[in-house]
RNA sequence: GUGGGAGUAGCUCAAUUGGUUAGAGCACCAGAUUGUGGAUCUGGGGGUUGCGGGUUCGAUUCCCGUCUCUCACCCCA
């Protein structure tokens, strides 16, 4: 135990087995395989950035929780004379402040890839298409306390259109995103819709004081992990006229119990907001009336770099109340980022962990991945004889483990089976073109030529 | 950043109000036996009880600190 746990990997970071890399893989390409059919394309980003691409860009939180990397060489020795000289004001409890860390680190990893991709694009807005649909698989970083489903280090797979205005693109992005979601059979989801504007909209039309609607809207984004009457009361401390509360607590009902009309949005510009968010939902489910998209005039998201349209993907579980995706418009953020000014983006991001946690925690058989390699076993056969039958295979393109040690069959059967090893080659005979194969988990046998094994691998 | 829970063999867990040399199952290794699937027998390696201090004649057990893991809050995918 000390020896394994003296030397772990980073706080929040994991390895992973061979299945698990396995599994993976699968569904990453997976997700892949269905952005494509969707007709995005993919780009990829260094793990960091200078820190002025990261910094000031709306994250909110997300900002104070990037990993900084050190400057390097004679610029790091510099760095800490600069940090020595300011005296120790610079330094708090905890080693550290804003003007050292930003005297001794230049770059960060990244904590999203939106911020990467907005920077991105503006490097290469020339050479893009317009407007440029692509998707974006890969690790970020965040050093955030870890929890269940949240580490230090996670997958994002962001699919984004840029440089395109027209909400036929929120329509598209929604389609392809429930598409994914099914496909990867995460069980019950929804997508909630709604627009950054509305909330505050509709509850300054209530008569909510200005400086009060931030903390309303950050009690209703609890509604996920809480039931309303703890929300209720987050909302009624922060101190409203009875009338004000009575407005907020009807639409919240109606909200809750799906029970909201057209007639409930006539509150300045809400009316104009929910009716563009109604349309979009609608104009999903006339092309796939099974898309679990709503629309959720509750939904919250705290990113300050929207600015239209948001997006929350959750499951209806119990054990799973964080949320497994997200994404909006960000019209403004290129432009921030020196591209070509008003440059409009919108986008969804996946979260990888998340996605693969509930599949692993609801389906563990089904989630699975089996290895396409078949096993040779060794019965005392000459080591050239199996050779020769491996290389063989391998020519015809199957990924082949052969047993090279004549240990008992059932030792290296069930071995293999524990790698993950679904097909076994059990006997064969030097010249002759099929050979004995069989299934591990259902252990039947069955004689079958190279080419018959190459389908069947394939088909795994 | 805040708060709770837990750390004993590779894994799952024992160890009487604090009391001999910290045990068991599984796993692993070797040998025998079996010879087309997890069997059986024999033997074996394995631990600074997370780490450091304190109380005590004596600490896996009680206290303090620390580290790690874990759950929740904040925030988020």
């Amino acid at each position: 135990m000390s020896d394994n746990t003296k030397f772990g990997p980073p706080k929040g970071m994991r390895d992973w087995l061979p299945q698990e890399t396995l599994l993976r893989q699968k569904l990453i390409r997976l997700i892949e395989h269905h952005y494509q059919l969707y007709g995005f394309q993919p780009i990829d980003t260094p793990v960091m950035e200078n820190i002025e691409v990261l910094q000031g860009k709306g994250v909110g939180e997300n900002e104070k929780l990037m990993f900084r990397v050190a400057k390097r060489g004679e610029e790091f020795s510099n760095s800490i004379q600069v940090v020595s000289n300011a005296g120790a004001q610079v330094v708090d409890n905890h080693g550290r402040s804003a003007v050292a860390l930003n005297e001794i680190t230049d770059m960060g990893l990244r904590f999203d890839l939106t911020v990467p991709l907005a920077r991105y694009y503006s490097n290469h807005s020339n050479d893009l298409p317009k407007p440029f649909r692509c998707y974006h698989i890969g690790p970020v970083w965040r050093a955030d306390r870890p929890q269940k489903g949240r580490y230090r280090e996670f997958y994002q797979c962001d699919i984004d259109i840029i440089g395109g205005a027209s909400d036929a693109y929120e329509v598209e992005l929604l389609l392809a995103t429930d598409r994914v979601l099914k496909e990867l059979n995460v069980g019950k989801f929804r997508i909630r819709v709604s627009d950054k504007r509305l909330l505050p909209a509709l509850l300054t039309g209530m008569g909510v004081e200005g400086d009060k609607v931030p903390g309303v809207a950050a009690a209703l984004d609890k509604l996920d992990k809480q039931p309303y009457e703890q929300v209720k009361k987050e909302i009624e401390a922060l101190g409203h006229s009875l009338e004000v509360l009575g407005k907020v607590d009807a639409f919240i009902q109606n909200a809750l119990h799906k029970k909201l009309e057209p007639a409930h949005f006539k509150l300045g510009e809400a009316e104009a907001l929910a009716g563009h968010i109604e349309s979009i939902r609608q104009r999903v489910h006339e092309v796939n009336p099974d898309a679990n998209v709503v629309f959720d005039p509750l939904l919250v998201r705290g990113f300050d770099y929207y600015t239209g349209p948001v997006f929350e993907i959750n499951v209806e579980d119990k054990d799973f109340t964080f949320s497994i995706g997200g994404g909006g418009r960000y019209d403004g953020l290129i432009e921030k980022l020196g591209g070509p000014k008003g440059t409009p983006a919108v986008g969804i991001s996946l979260g990888f962990e998340r996605i693969l946690l509930i599949l692993m925690e609801k389906a563990k058989a089904a989630a699975q991945a089996h290895s396409s390699r078949v096993f040779i076993v060794n019965n005392g056969q000459p080591e050239k004889d199996i050779l020769a039958l491996a290389e063989h295979l391998r020519a015809e393109g199957i990924q082949v483990e052969a047993s090279l040690e004549n240990k008992k069959l059932g030792q290296q059967l069930e071995a293999a089976q524990k790698n993950g090893i679904e097909y076994a080659i059990t006997k064969f005979e030097q010249g002759k073109a099929s050979f004995t194969v069989r299934q591990l988990s259902t252990r039947q046998d069955k004689e079958m030529t190279k080419e018959e094994l190459g389908k069947t691998l394939k088909n795994l």
